[in-house]
DNA sequence: GGCCAAGTTGAGACTCAGTCTCGACAAACA
DNA sequence: TGTTTGTCGAGACTGAGTCTCAACTTGGCC
């Protein structure tokens, strides 16, 4: 099977680390989602395992995604679209800001949610005990390119 | 067709405002989802429109739910578990928090967030358009019930 | 090295949510 | 009344994700 030497991947490591077995077919999944930059899909990973490495079954990804979202190396994501992807992001807990153009994601940690929750549950009376936080926009290479564009066309 | 009469609900409301026509399919789906009190799945609304009222089509009950998504009186909402659900709610820009025990919702205003996303487009510069916050943990009566099962717990 | 149990694999069947298509029907309007 | 447009239900279709199963791999033990 075709296998990238990637020990130095935080996704490996952490494979590693825990007491699943760091079979060729999980590096390659570990590869494969170190190949990009943001979000992705579970199909894209099976479109990339089709063309890159024959042998990988699709259940074998879903299952691999099921592990590394469980030792808490990637993250799932709902999109506004509704759709389901995922991003590779530290352990520790924290939110993501996703480019709506280029799918590039990055991650935040904190940045005064707690005092928001506390207020919820002072105001509803819920015992909040998780929450989900997802931004949407342009990232500041896009958000450049937008600008650069608008401007051009009201030049003209 | 069966039909209830609940010309006071915001859903049928809202639906009379708009360009959308009153049809006796909408009004028995606005019916199906005034019933519920918290959030409910399409094929919740489906399993109930088969028992109740044979003659609603699976595909109305997504083509109905997609306008009043689009009318703003329910919103898609994404469960921890990864399932889509829904809830009727207010017209204005707001959040949810969901009772993972009993399901029941309330609706947050801002309550803070604002001030976040601001903080969250400094540290990264992304350009912030959208956001997407949900609570999950137990409403006032749940939390009751856990807390008085806890207590009699610990006193045997 | 040989054996064995447990973990993991790919293939493919399966399920189920959501979409699409189509012919029929109904309201609105000239 | 006839036509247009919106809406309907039925059912086929699609695609994501799950499940099952027999085969294979790994690691531990002798």
């Amino acid at each position: 099977m075709w296998r990238m030497d990637n020990t130095d991947l935080p996704l490996v490591a952490a494979l590693g680390a825990s007491d699943y077995r760091a079979t060729d077919a999980r590096l390659t999944v570990a590869s494969l989602i170190a190949e990009r930059a943001g979000h992705f899909t579970a199909a894209d990973l099976v479109a990339a395992a089709r063309v890159q490495h024959r042998g990988l079954g699709r259940a074998t990804i879903f299952r691999a995604l099921d592990m590394f979202a469980e030792l808490g190396v990637i993250e799932r994501l709902d999109l506004p679209s509704g759709d389901h992807a995922y991003v590779a992001c530290e352990r520790v807990h924290h939110h993501h800001v996703v480019c709506s153009n280029c799918g590039r994601t990055a991650d935040v940690d904190d940045a005064g949610l707690n005092a928001v929750t506390t207020e919820v549950a002072r105001r509803t009376g819920f015992r909040i005990d998780t929450h989900r936080l997802e931004l949407f926009g342009l990232c500041p290479d896009c958000a450049t390119d937008a600008a650069a564009r608008t401007s051009l066309e009201e030049a003209r």
